[in-house]
DNA sequence: CAAATTCATGGGACCGTTAACATGCGAGCG
DNA sequence: CGCTCGCATGTTAACGGTCCCATGAATTTG
């Protein structure tokens, strides 16, 4: 073995200097190389290129983020990752920021207001360029500090009355308001609906205020609200609508049509309606909310409301980009991605 | 208004330097009271804390990352998040690791190789401490860069024959041999599976890797694998299970029970055969994988082999935090953790 | 009671990168 | 031919924390 140099390599990791010293040029070189290539001289590029790939440097961004005051992280908040609407939003918001170079912070409350600030504080501490909350309730310290960050907030998936920053989203009284009034015109009377008890800190309101929208609807048409059934809490899940919709029976056995406030409830309606011999659309129609895949494919196929998650955060993405880029965003801070009823077979002609 | 100050407040973030000369201290003492608090006086702690409130001030985990050499940061690499085994993955790893305060990166590839290696440039710039993969087939220059960057690495929901890092996982051959023998118990003789083809880069081989073990014991039993149906490409869905079936009773009409390498398309199977009025497990038998929660509630209920992704998630969490906190981990290199079948109605008794 | 030890706090260097400005050189121009 | 300009590259000083070691006071010890 060659007797070890005096300035022994120590096996740590490269840095920019060690590629500076390599290539024999200066460091704010090699960050030009990695950063905007072309403001070097090609010959220069591939010196330095090469010095790069022999020592396999990887810059680091934790280094770069403190001295250009810009990290790259887009802080996105959710109530949960398990429920396909909010992956897909997770999903179409990647897709445009991967593109910009972002990278996507994620956090997760699981509906619990009390994680709300503690995550929050986490985000903000990695100092990201831009903040997307899902239809939070926010509390007073949390929204100080949304406040104080200094960055775009994006409100998505809502259209809250007092928001922070910008929205981009849809009603969900309207949601709820729609499926009523699709009820309504097919000719029911006796309508219900299954939802979630709302109770305590919950983080997420939107499932509410779908309800709320439903209700209103039925009593502005002059419509009985008795087989609107909130029953168990949130997340929503198959189980849920299967429990509910026998409570709603119980309650009120001749309701020809329900709406459940998320597609998971309205599987799990529609496979308890097979079991107790229920058939649907026949004796009970059924629409849904969210326009899940499962839905498509059950027999039958669920009537929903479809509102496009995946462009939703694709939209957000863009939006942030521009912002970020140019200071402003194309879009006016209130845009309505609106939603739309997707018929199958779940409901009665 | 009175006079601004001479040295005028910018409306810049409080920095550590901010804090500590409004409480009167040293930035190291703030710097304590944030990160250990113990060490310093609680007149001292006291002083600090209400320092830090006023001004609002939260700490920059860049600056911090990059003086202390920890970014806090674990990197997960997954093929997609649209998959509720993946989703339920990261979900348990960010239970554990919430806890002891690391923040999770998260990357997906959509099973595409090429973009592989530009996401681990990405994570890796971010110094995570500890790097997670599932189950993928790694290029040269991925695994390179991966052993380079001197971190814990844990692969899971796999178990790789030839891991470059610990490995927390389950044979996804044994999954599909466990299929074709609980099938094959049964007294099947006529036996089918649908599952993805393979072509091009796919990074996930996960998929394939249990149709070749549910052949291989197919073969071992005697039987042909005629029935065996490579359709479609990954990721798997409802409409995969729903057109394969078609293709696989075209092929063999024979066929008495079947294996789909996911629910996701075993769901889409049981669904098809409802419309051909084929019943099931009465004239065909389906055994799926993943034990998603739609297998629960469809009917018949889907029989399925289920694994434990959410405290796969926990289990890997954990290993990460002994590994960082300790340097060793209690588990060893390799963790099996296993699975189990979960008999339901859709396999005939 | 002096010496040793512990404890709370402070001082300064440093982590790896980039912003801002400086420099040097050749091309273009009147 | 001297001057200006533009371009490629270099120099320096941050960015906002934490590590390491020093300091001085309080406490324990022989």
């Amino acid at each position: 073995m060659a007797k070890t140099d005096e300035r022994v390599k120590p096996s740590r990791r490269p840095t920019i200097r060690d590629v500076s010293q390599l290539a024999g040029v200066s460091r704010m070189t090699v960050s030009r190389v990695i950063s905007d290539p072309d403001l070097v001289l090609p010959a220069t590029r591939q010196k330095v290129a090469s010095a790069i790939a022999d020592l396999g440097y990887v810059p680091d961004r934790a280094a770069g983020s403190l001295a250009s005051r810009k990290t790259g992280f887009i802080a996105l908040m959710l109530p949960t990752l398990t429920n396909a609407n909010f992956a897909a939003v997770a999903h179409g918001l990647t897709e445009v920021l991967r593109e910009a170079n972002y990278q996507l912070l994620i956090a997760y409350t699981e509906y619990d207001m009390a994680e709300e600030e503690r995550q929050l504080r986490n985000l903000l501490a990695r100092r990201p360029e831009a903040i997307v909350l899902t239809g939070a309730t926010h509390s007073k310290a949390a929204s100080k500090l949304l406040l104080s960050a200094d960055v775009p907030i994006l409100e998505i998936a809502d259209l809250p009355n007092h928001p922070i920053g910008h929205v981009i989203g849809f009603s969900n009284q309207e949601v709820g308001r729609t499926a009523a009034r699709y009820l309504i015109n097919k000719g029911f009377t006796r309508i219900g609906a299954v939802g979630a008890t709302v109770e305590g800190e919950v983080l997420d309101h939107r499932g509410e205020e779908r309800m709320r929208g439903f209700e209103d609807e039925l009593r502005y048409a002059g419509l009985s609200t008795d087989a609107v059934v909130r029953h168990g809490k949130a997340p929503l899940s198959y189980d849920h609508g299967a429990a509910a919709i026998g409570v709603l029976l119980d309650k009120a056995p001749d309701c020809e049509a329900v709406f459940a406030v998320s597609d998971l409830s309205a599987v799990g309606v529609l496979m308890e309606c097979q079991r107790r011999g229920i058939s649907v659309p026949d004796h009970l129609s059924v629409i849904g909310f969210g326009d899940f895949e499962i839905g498509r494919i059950i027999n039958p196929p669920l009537t929903t409301i479809h509102v496009d998650f995946n462009g939703l955060g694709q939209r957000t993405g863009k939006t942030i980009v521009e912002l970020l880029k140019r200071g402003v965003s194309s879009e006016t801070g209130r845009v309505d991605v609106g939603l739309s009823i997707i018929e199958r077979k779940s409901v009665k002609a």
